[in-house]
RNA sequence: GGUGGAGUGGCCGAGAGGCGAGGCAGCGGCCUGCAAAGCCGCGUACACGGGUUCAAAUCCCGUCUCCACCUCCA
């Protein structure tokens, strides 16, 4: 049995290319640990209050709940749509507040956490390892709030807020407030996975603070808490031009409507899942044209067994999850399959997709999965019929009929704005 | 200021002392009525300056540039 922890997504906004490389890379593993025998307990939380939620919920007069709930379902769907597969369990933050409060009390009564004034803080001088996971000295940390609130230490950070007029409150032994963000993890860790597990994951970007102080409140509170952290490496985007009316480019749903979901995620994939990855459409689109090689070949010779996974191909899964390695084996493999169909040998081409099918199945990209068919089929259906109405279009303005050309465009248009709803039905907005 | 990471051929992206990962794009050829697809072939790249070594993209020293985290973020 190997037990993870994956940190999951905040549900305030959806989805973005980093938390899904993030949730693509962690598939990666969770398949090939399946696939070499292993049970795997794998958690995954939703982290559904927070200071973000509340400012949002404030700013627009609404509960949170009208925030978090329809983003979590735009997640879900978007985890659904990206083939990987569902975690064994999937608490949210609002569902462990005793939990919290329980362990908030464990702290306390370790002298490494104080209330101060509704609000409970962690001290982080109580606890010596502090900063050893992000190899940050205590000293160094940057202060960038004012030492107000009470905290003895600038560095220390919250365990229990206390609620302001008009946030929404629990109630606990400190008064009526919420709990930190990073308590939030360390106790539904704690639930469901128990005192110590085996892996802690998320992106590198949560070492500090939010692992660190995790890792802090966990083992304050007794728990020995992970045994290995794996650590996803960030998506950057720097100035590349963007059409205006494409607001944020990393954004998931609108990526989509360029590539198909596996194609994203053959992209997010093939680079190693510690380096970090400069997003841009070109590579993604790029990524999608080398997938697409790999999926005719497999369409070409059709859905017979799944074969063995070649030597190769398990040894850079086994060296750090070296899928850049693997899909090389994979491009190996479709080329000689390939090969074998320009000679007219079918049968090795079966073997060689068998072989090509259990490889991409370990990676979530088998283009024959169930996962993928369906959708593959509207687009694949969607598009040719849209290819054949611009056709229509263009010929009747070359003709000079441009009522009858305005008239089609705005069919398309509609069919376009359909197709979207269709595929992503959960996006609020 | 602290911490971590990165600079590889036109592009993406592995590797980490000696045999040029892989893909995309490009070029030539085969095949095809033409194309597409597919097959065969074509590439001497590792930020810069020193050094170690029989041998360095890979190790050491120095320099430059970029990114991330230290505030919410996967």
């Amino acid at each position: 049995m190997v037990s993870i922890y994956l940190c999951g997504p905040t549900v305030v906004a959806p989805p973005h290319v980093g938390q899904i490389r993030s949730q693509v890379s962690f598939d990666i593993l969770h398949r090939w640990l399946i696939n070499n025998g292993n049970a795997v307990l794998l958690c995954r939380n939703v982290t559904d209050i927070e200071d973000k939620i509340i400012s949002r919920s404030l700013s627009e007069g609404i509960p949170w709940w009208r925030i978090t709930d329809p983003v979590y379902r735009s997640f879900a769907r978007t985890y659904t749509s990206l083939g990987c597969l569902p975690p064994s369990v999937e608490p949210r933050a609002t569902g462990h507040i005793p939990e919290m409060i329980e362990m908030i009390e464990e702290l306390v009564a370790a002298g490494h956490a104080y209330e101060s004034d509704g609000n409970v803080y962690f001290a982080v001088d109580s606890y010596p390892g502090y900063g050893s996971l992000s190899r940050q000295q205590v000293q160094h940390i940057r202060i960038t709030e004012e030492n107000d609130r009470g905290k003895r230490n600038p560095r220390d950070f919250a365990l229990w807020k206390r609620a302001k007029p008009g946030e929404p409150v629990w109630v606990s032994p400190w008064g009526e407030g919420r709990p930190g963000w990073h308590l939030e993890c360390s106790a539904m860790a704690r639930r469901y996975l128990g005192g110590e597990f085996d892996i802690h994951g998320g992106g590198a970007n949560l070492i500090f603070p939010h692992h660190e102080n995790e890792m802090a409140q966990s083992r304050g509170a007794g728990d020995s808490f992970a045994r290995f952290w794996l650590h996803n490496g960030p998506v950057t985007h720097r100035g590349e031009k963007i059409r205006k009316h494409v607001r944020n480019p990393l954004a998931v749903p609108a990526l989509l409507d360029r590539v198909r979901p596996v194609e994203l995620r053959y992209y997010l994939a093939a680079a190693h899942y510690r380096s970090p990855v400069e997003f841009s459409l070109a590579a993604v689109e790029e990524a999608a044209t080398a997938f697409r090689r790999i999926e005719r070949f497999v369409l070409r010779v059709g859905s017979e067994a799944s074969g063995e996974l070649p030597p190769q191909f398990s040894r850079a899964m086994d060296d750090d999850l070296s899928v850049p390695q693997a899909l090389a084996a994979v491009h190996a493999t479709v080329g000689e399959g390939n090969a074998a169909l320009a000679a007219g040998d079918r049968e090795s081409a079966v073997t060689k997709c068998g072989a090509v099918r259990a490889m991409l199945n370990v990676l979530g990209l088998d283009p024959l999965s169930d996962v993928w068919s369906r959708e593959t089929q509207l687009r694949d259906v969607a598009g040719a019929v849209l290819g054949v109405a611009r056709n229509l279009a263009e010929a009747s303005a070359a003709k000079g009929d441009h009522e009858h050309a305005l008239i089609m465009e705005r069919q398309i248009e509609t069919a376009l704005s359909k197709r979207h709803h269709i595929e992503h039905p959960a996006l609020i907005r």
